[in-house]
DNA sequence: TCTTGACCTAGAGGCGACTCTAGTTCCTAG
DNA sequence: CTAGGAACTAGAGTCGCCTCTAGGTCAAGA
């Protein structure tokens, strides 16, 4: 089943513009070959594929770094060393950003709380109590 | 007891350049006064609000949203509650980029441990087992 | 035949958040 | 008195990641 730019665009969620772009850069696990009057058709594994770099985005991954796990994909067999410790360093930043993140939560919560406390008695003073 | 920008600098890691930046764009509570030669004087307080916007951009406010929640406290009592509408829309904010973070690091823990169990079979062949 | 709409390319533009430059001023220590 | 270092301003530059433009091809339907 092959797929055209735009169907590939409804399926990602990425924007057409955004999928050229991801191809010049190099982020496309097979490069998307061409049907008639030069048009990109796309598989599903391509699809897959680009499910898996947008969570890789998604968490922060920069470009070139895809790019390079893309490229050692690309290769084939023999760098899967290579491919971990990619991986599990982007792991590890992940985790350091949920932790981050966790800790901006607990402020924020904090102070909802307190601005729900002060409101609360704010209204309860209005109704005479 | 007053801080030059180089200490606020030290103490939020913050550079000098970004303390300036966030002036211009209006994101402390109450303005820096100024000190002989228009040196910018700071206090603990501005340290501590400056800490705040940290965890709010670190989390991803936007910083005109940080000016607007600035604004509102400069303004003083009596908008409360528009306050609490900014944290708590960013609270939300926050819970789903947390889900999403969380997505991400299973799919990426999934794959690491695929890696791992392939490079260990590799790694066992190779001993003859 | 004409129009519409999806696609193509190369390259420019935009946005958010800094970061840096250039040219000064000012204080302090040698 | 001079050299350093930290501060000042306005504004330009950078970086990452798209997003959009201009100008064009092509196939299908009215």
């Amino acid at each position: 089943m092959s797929l055209s730019i735009g169907q590939v665009a409804e399926r990602t969620g990425l924007s057409v513009h955004a999928l050229r772009f991801y191809e010049k850069e190099g982020i496309l696990a097979n490069q998307v070959h061409r049907g008639p009057g030069g048009r990109r058709v796309y598989t599903q594994q391509d699809v897959d594929w680009l499910r898996m770099c947008i969570m890789l985005r998604m968490s922060g991954m920069p470009v070139p770094e895809i790019r390079r796990y893309t490229e050692l994909v690309r290769q084939g067999d023999g760098n899967e060393l290579q491919r971990l410790d990619i991986l599990k360093e982007h792991q590890e930043r992940v985790r350091q950003q949920m932790a981050q993140l966790q800790e901006c939560m607990d402020l924020i919560t904090y102070k909802v709380g307190k601005y729900e406390d002060y409101i609360n008695s704010i209204a309860s003073k209005a109704v005479g109590q």
